[in-house]
DNA sequence: TTTAGAAATGTTTACGTTTACATTTGAGAT
DNA sequence: ATCTCAAATGTAAACGTAAACATTTCTAAA
């Protein structure tokens, strides 16, 4: 209810000076600000954002467009990065994309209009490359998170292919060699692993089941076909479909065979499965500090592209049976 | 960049034209309406939702506060809450309460800075008590979901008591008879299910441990003092450690024991644990259109508070050893 | 004292809309 | 043609703040 004004008038200044008091501008007397923030408080003042952020062209605003949030990994990288801008005086918003053909542009869009300095998002395809070139014309920052489809923008990316390598690392440490690859996602990585250590992985143990509507068939097929001593299933579906496709064929870990995730979601330390983990809070952290950098520092000299490494986190699917206990 | 001057400049009319034309004004020519909307597409302008927030003082900025994101079941929640509300021309933003003592009426002070129109929120505690207050002078509409403490706040609420009551019920229906409640939500919920097949549930088996900052011992404890046919664990945590504990006693479910689980958190349906579900979409959905109604009906006679239903899931961490197919 | 200069405070305009009010335009009746 | 009333459009004043600029007050050296 109260405005500046108001509070200009109970402690006896002028409305700029309330203003300064705020801002602790240091052209205002110490004692002066006091009785100002005095009186702001008797007459329970608080700032318009939304006037001051017309005025000063600041609107304090960011926004983040989400596209699988079934994928738990975002929940906490949210959270931690809320938490983080508002330290810094700024507020989130949050839109997703319901998967429909241009929600994605049309949720940058909305983003637009509510005048936000900056946003981070995780591009689905290219369908939003126009509204990608009128972000860019008005100078509001963009972040791509997780992928990075365009090439001209800064990225903050998770190291997928040193996921991989590791995840497939860890396994032949662990002494397993018939490793399948359920997701199939960078096979380089994982050829990388077996040529480390003088072995070659034969394509037939790559399975492409992401574009599958129910990987299950496939993986379970797969496995029955070539008889893997392990396997790694990237991301949450193929994990779950692999657990079901061991389920049926019953096979135990790590009795029967191996088994681990890529991608430590909720479920997995419940099945005491072996994964792939993100450093949430550092992802966070990054994605905070990197979109405010983008939004403070105005002209931006080249790209910044973050790549941030994942790790493992060993548990008892990928015990071989005859090891009690391994060193590493 | 362009604003609606230069819309009403290139278009030829008035800047109010402008304006009448964007929110599709019957006082104003269809035809030039188009011409409008046509100049605007041009210049590719987008509405300054700041400054019209600012002259309407109806910002279409709705708050969430999250208390504990721990719980999988927000997720959803805040999607399609999201979703309804873009469709009714609002925005949401996202803040979190980090557990710190006055985080959450931090949090509801900086919403109040960003003039939204309505806040929900899960209160945690009375500590936010002065704060309900200014947003009440301020007409600022609160809606408490999950949780009601404030009895003179509106409210969205999950029947926990019908939740329990039902998850009760149906570990009777199978067939269990000394059921362990850990969690010790709702005993009189518990108790009526008990008592309505004239049986009597003994105090024994209800186990506080919200309180432990690990549950675990507790659980163990317990379980091995009263020997339970079956386990009823409240919420994520409780159940994660009656998994836990009960693997610590070598005991199976279904075979040696049943589990049920309250809230079918991500790894519920991993573990085949039958659990009680809450209909999402219904409370994303009453939630959204719950706020939208206190913002629009300026005068809320009385306060609404929905109550929402939840349902079981059976699976098979309750089908008893000796029945193969139970038919209902 | 005077006075320069810094420090503190005040005045005013503008941010991009919305909206009450004023004005113009048009259609149909006389 | 003239008039009336509605429809269409224009004018101008806010909304609450930030910030450039103007003014006043203080400090301390001359």
């Amino acid at each position: 209810m109260a405005n500046s004004r108001d509070v200009a008038q109970r402690a006896g200044v002028s409305i700029a000076s309330v203003s300064r008091a705020f801002h602790n501008d240091p052209k205002i007397k110490p004692t002066t600000a006091q009785r100002i923030l005095e009186a702001a408080r008797e007459l329970n003042y608080v700032p318009n954002l939304v006037a001051s952020g017309l005025k000063s062209r600041q609107s304090k605003g960011i926004g983040i467009v989400i596209s699988d949030i079934e994928n738990p990994f975002y929940i906490p990288v949210i959270k931690h990065m809320e938490l983080a801008l508002r330290k810094q005086g700024y507020r989130l918003i949050i839109m997703f994309d319901d998967g429909e053909p241009n929600s994605e542009s049309e949720a940058l869009l909305q983003m637009m209009a509510n005048q936000v300095e900056g946003v981070l998002f995780t591009p689905k395809d290219t369908r939003s490359k126009e509204m990608v070139g009128r972000y860019r014309e008005k100078q509001i920052r963009l972040l791509q998170l997780y992928t990075a489809p365009y090439e001209d923008l800064d990225a903050l990316q998770v190291d997928d292919d040193y996921g991989v390598y590791i995840a497939t690392r860890h396994l032949l440490q662990m002494g397993y060699r018939r490793i399948l690859n359920v997701g199939s996602s960078a096979p380089s990585a994982f050829q990388r692993a077996f040529a480390e250590i003088g072995l070659d992985a034969d394509p037939a143990f790559l399975v492409r089941a992401f574009d599958e509507s129910d990987p299950f068939p496939l993986i379970k097929e797969r496995i029955a076909a070539v008889k893997p001593d392990a396997v790694l299933a990237i991301a949450d579906r193929n994990g779950r479909a692999t657990i079901q496709a061991l389920g049926n064929l019953s096979l135990r870990y790590p009795q029967d065979i191996g088994f681990m995730m890529y991608d430590d979601v909720a479920w997995v330390s419940m099945l005491n499965v072996t994964a792939i983990a993100h450093p949430i809070e550092v992802i966070a952290d990054t994605a905070a500090h990197r979109i405010l950098q983008l939004i403070s520092c105005g002209q931006q000299h080249g790209l910044v592209t973050a790549s941030i490494k994942p790790y493992v986190v060993p548990r008892g699917s990928t015990q071989r049976p005859g090891d009690d206990a391994e060193g590493c």
